[in-house]
RNA sequence: CGGGGAGUAGCGCAGUUUGGUUUAGCGCGCGUGGUUUGGGACCACGAGGUCAUGGGUUCGAGUCCCAUCUCCCCGACCA
């Protein structure tokens, strides 16, 4: 991509009212905007990263043997009403009427709609066990929306279902979803914690939060630091239960909750099936969230300098820059010509911009993007070129015919693309 | 919803206290021309505003009063 033709609109100061380093780096560099309070456009750049998070997710997910489908966000009232979550969601849920007066509503979770139709579809012991997940938007009319992505009222959430026979196949079913997550956040380069939760509105026993730690986060975990003991503050507890010291607390973003709900749903949406005894059973179910544009934040909160953020290669909308210094002669033909000796390998951003070369720096850095090629007439006159490495800023000088080859050690160096 | 702050050009802001040199400014950005080109350059000219909206007070309102809308912060909620 040239950048000329491309839509990054990068702004030189702090957004009125963004007050985390994600909120602001997401608008400076031009990866999102807002349109009201709690709802956000993904300009192009926020939505390659979005895109490759979930092209993450889906890896993982889709090798732990989970099927992803996709349910409506139109969901009729009846099934909340139904299931008794209708009153105890609130005001969360957007509520409305369609031209024939039938009452809709926007989905903020997918239980209800999922176990209707486990109900309608899943009718043996042999179809099980199961796991089936999607990643889509989901609506909540949060009482107060902010930090940018962190807390929004349109966001997208990939949500998993699995259904077994049995607790036991319940258990199995939990620790493989956690077991991906854990996959999934660490590619993602996430430093997290894995807490017992208070499972709230979603019912059910046992519950695990995923905390990515980050000191703009809104949650709170308590852990021990003689035993490494975490849990969540949504969990009563004064003293470590393992050796009763008092337990330090941690701001975190909680990125992803998982819930034991056994037969919450099943039982009262009546979603039964027959055993191997010809017996009628209530499904045996958990639920798995993971907040993926919460995701972005969360990885630029950890992520980040004076200069703008530091994405891992896997989840930056490109994967290297070229700095053409000059927008002219040898210097751009030799942009041009590593630009076209890479394309097939990296997805690459061409800054052929005719500006100063400290804006093209400076953009460069805001934006995040791993590696740098800065091609200069200065360098070029003993036929090298520059690479700098976004994280560490180091810089290494080449010789510009031996740049494929080195490239392709410096991304390895750098991480997993 | 309760408490606090704010809304003036695309972005960031000053001006409002004490109404009248304000035909409303500054920085950045934007357009044209020129000089520049390794860390957000410089010169010249230029475009861009219902001062959030609607009422009111006044000879006169960005400035005072009332109402409404919107955004941000603290609290309850959550991926």
């Amino acid at each position: 991509m040239f950048w000329t033709k491309a839509f990054i609109p990068t702004l030189k100061e702090i957004p009125e009212g963004a007050q985390t380093a994600s909120h602001s780096l997401l608008v400076r560099g031009g990866f999102i905007r807002m349109l009201i309070a709690g709802v956000y456009t993904y300009l192009p750049l926020g939505w390659k990263v979005l895109n490759n998070i979930e092209k993450i997710i889906r890896q993982e997910m889709d090798a732990s043997g989970a099927q992803e489908l996709l349910l409506s966000a139109l969901q009729p009232q009846e099934l909340w009403i139904n299931s008794g979550r209708n009153k105890e969601i609130g005001q969360v849920m957007f509520r409305f009427a369609d031209r024939r007066g039938r009452n809709l509503c926007l989905g903020p979770t997918h239980e209800e709609i999922i176990t209707d139709l486990a109900k309608k579809n899943i009718f043996s012991y042999r179809q099980l066990p199961l796991i089936l997940y999607q990643i889509q938007v989901k609506f909540r009319d949060e009482i107060r929306p902010r930090f940018g992505l962190l807390r929004s009222c349109e966001f997208i959430m990939k949500d998993a279902y699995s259904f077994d026979c049995n607790e036991e196949g319940l258990k199995m079913s939990y620790k493989k979803m956690r077991q991906t997550y854990a996959r999934i956040f660490k590619r993602l380069g996430l430093t997290f914690v894995e807490v017992e939760a208070d499972p709230g509105l979603m019912g059910g026993g046992i519950s695990h939060e995923f905390m990515a730690v980050a000191a703009a986060g809104e949650d709170i975990v308590k852990y021990c630091k003689s035993c490494k003991y975490s849990v969540s503050s949504s969990v009563a507890t004064s003293r470590c239960p393992n050796c009763s010291r008092s337990l330090e607390k941690i701001n975190a973003i909680e990125i992803g909750h998982i819930f034991q709900l056994g037969t919450k749903y099943s039982g009262i949406q009546e979603a039964h099936f027959l055993n191997a005894e010809g017996k009628e059973k209530p499904l045996i179910m958990g639920c798995y969230g993971m907040g993926v544009s919460r995701i972005i934040s969360a990885i630029i909160e950890q992520n980040n300098d004076e200069d703008g953020i530091i994405w891992p290669t896997e989840v930056s909308p490109y994967k290297i820059i070229i700095l053409p210094l000059e927008r002219n002669g040898r210097v751009y033909e030799v942009a041009l010509g590593i630009y076209n000796s890479l394309k097939e390998d990296f997805e690459l951003l061409m800054d052929e911009r005719d500006e100063y070369a400290g804006i093209k720096f400076k953009d460069a850095d805001l934006i995040g993007i791993p590696l740098q090629i800065i091609i200069s007439s200065r360098l070029l006159r003993e036929n090298k070129i520059e690479l700098k490495i976004r994280r560490t800023g180091e810089r290494r000088i080449l010789k510009s015919d031996k740049i494929d080859e080195v490239i392709t050690t410096t991304m390895k160096d750098i991480g997993p693309i």
